[in-house]
DNA sequence: GGTAAGATTTACTGAATGGTAATGTATTCC
DNA sequence: GGAATACATTACCATTCAGTAAATCTTACC
């Protein structure tokens, strides 16, 4: 039986995936047909299994709107299951923090613009 | 042709090869039979296959002691890749992102101990 | 030199994975 | 009601992957 780290790793690690979170990060709530656009390459339905498994992973969230299904990022499932883990090789990763650190800092001072 | 990242978030999606990360961060440099004794389930030609994945990735690193192999992490690979890519999720992780504030900022002050 | 120990490599196998095509199911529009 | 739109689901195929077993390679020990 996998747990919720497992199924997250597992849903990061096929490319497609990724980048479909990384437009729902940038772009905000998007519908399936906005989604397999920015894949000239895939069929629609193999866009529609990816957000299955994005969905089984609990990193997106989807709601109806008339005929259309809009998808957006479910950050909860996704830090709780990252960040422990990231915790475990904070000692080794004292750089790359120190730059997370700066981006939430510029997070909490620079948001509201 | 897969980028470093598609490497170390393929290398990251295997739960074994995630153990094998976590027992080098917690108990640092480690023989291959050292970590094989921590997979009672695993043939020892499997650990050694992951290590190679593991290494292929850039995330860890080998060095010789005699018939031994001494593996330890090498966490510059993993935060080249990981850190960019978790900053485009950092307003969606501000939560998160606090705690490893946190982290980073108790690395700063506890780490010369 | 010969043998054993530590680790990697190769060959093989079953299972999982990503992809397509076809079918099914709501929902909207005429 | 019927056609069309938007997705999801199913069936299927090729490839990849994790695992074992056996062979290989290097170093240590006698």
């Amino acid at each position: 039986m996998p747990s919720a780290r497992d199924d997250l790793f597992r849903a990061l690690a096929d490319p497609t995936r990724r980048h479909l979170l990384d437009l729902l990060a940038a772009r905000g709530p998007l519908t399936v047909g906005e989604l397999a656009d920015e894949f000239p390459d895939l069929v629609a339905s193999g866009i529609s299994k990816h957000l299955m498994a994005l969905r089984a992973a609990g990193l997106v969230r989807a709601t109806r709107d008339g005929r259309r299904q809009i998808y957006r990022l479910e950050p909860d499932a996704f830090a709780s299951a990252m960040a422990p883990w990231l915790a475990k090789y904070e000692p080794y990763l004292a750089g790359a923090l120190e730059r997370l650190r700066a981006l939430a800092e510029n997070a909490e001072g620079g948001r509201k613009g």
